[in-house]
Parts: structure tokens; sequence; C-alpha cells
DNA sequence: CCTTGACACCTAGTTACCCGAGGTATAGCC
DNA sequence: GGCTATACCTCGGGTAACTAGGTGTCAAGG
């Protein structure tokens, strides 16, 4: 998985993962994986910004909790980050028939 | 369509209008306009780099011609090229059922 | 006990590339 | 002459993913 090719879709990715259950960071990476068949294996320098980015932004919220003494940031999506996802997969569709399209 | 949802993918599409008939640069983005039924209407700023960008890797090559008082640099796909957009379509499917995995 | 590896968080700087804005020039039409 | 379409180009800016480093906890094995 080159590395370009993610870039301005993994909001939308982020934003499933924690749509189906609230995940601190971490296992957001490990959602990731499992849920790609280890073919998306993110390097925590690009999903700790982009989940700091989502909550800056309104999408997911957090909270700090302690489990068996690891500090950990458990993150949920808000209503607004419920509605993005859906212009996310649109958005998706759209582009992914846009480029098939052109690429068959 | 989002500037940076195409980061990445753009050499593949260029190539593959490419590889159907050689064209100059205007065509090329007329092309692409065409066969996205109008929705991947990118500008000369992104696609004469990215030209350049293939044919200095040898993706590509160019040639001048003259139509009508109208100078043209025609490109046409190079060996290399057209194995590229081999693994490019390979890539993209790889890439979109990744994705699709993850987001549906 | 102490090192190793998994867990868990973070950020600064680099890199790639798409785009906006600007420039040049010809042809054809009103 | 002015406007539109055709046709080429480049520079600078912005965004976002990654690299490479840092901190700290816990459990297991030597």
């Amino acid at each position: 998985m080159k590395a370009e090719e993610l870039k301005g879709h993994l909001d939308g990715l982020i934003l499933s993962v924690v749509s189906h259950e609230s995940l601190h960071g971490y296992a957001v990476i490990e959602s990731l994986k499992a849920r790609s068949g280890g073919n998306l294996a993110l390097p925590e320098g690009t999903v700790y910004p982009a989940l700091h980015r989502l909550e800056a932004d309104g999408l997911l919220k957090s909270e700090w909790s302690t489990a068996s003494g690891r500090r950990r940031r458990v993150y949920s999506i808000t209503r607004r980050g419920e509605k993005e996802l859906g212009a996310s997969r649109e958005r998706w569709r759209a582009f992914s028939s846009t480029i098939e399209a052109v690429l068959a």
C-alpha cells in the first residue's frame, strides 16, 4: 500500500472503525489491520495525528481511561462524525466509480 | 472530487488514456473528462507536471507536432509504461477492495 | 533483577503531489 | 479589436502521510 494512495481516504476509514465501537488509538490501528485483512498496517505517526485532527473537527470525542495500569485515550464517534462518515462513504463510491471508468 | 483523494492515482489514469491512443496534453485533460463522465476536470497545473514526471520516468515518450498552426506535444506510452499501467491497475484493485472492506 | 517485547501515547520534520495563479501564443469569429 | 477556445508552461502553497525519535507501563524469560 503506497503512502500517496491513502491520502484523503484515511479519515473515513477511522470514522468507520470507531463507529462500530469506541476504541483507543492503538486499538484503532489494530482494527484497521484486522478489517483490511492485514493490508492496512498504518504507523502510529499516521494514525495519532489523524485522530487529533478528527477530534479537533468535532467528528470524534475522547476520554482518558486506565486499564491495568495503562492510560488510554478512548475515542467515540459524534453525531457530526456519523454524518461525515455517511458523506465519506458516498464520496468513496463516486471516486471509486470514476477511477474505474477511466482505468478500465 | 476533492484534491487529496486523487493523490497517487493520477499517473495510472493518464497512462490508461494514453494507452488507448497517443494524445497531446490538452487532449489528455479532455479525455479524462470524457471517460469519467465529467467528474475528472483536472486543471492544467495538475496534468502537465504529471506528464513531465511520467516522461522523465520513461513511462511516456513525446514528440512535437504542429497541427493547424498550433504546436502540440504528443505523448505515447512506452513498453515500461504499459507494464506500469498493468501494475497500476492491480494496485488499484488491491487498494479499492481494502478500502471497501474497512468502510463497509 | 533485568532485559526484551508488547502495549500505549506523543510530536517535529520531511516528502510528495495536486492545485491556483500567472504567463505565452495561435486560430477563428463577431 | 476583443473574445473564446486551443495549447503549452512554471512557481509557490497547502495538505497529509510517513520517518524517526521520544516517554512510560506491564508481563515473561533468562
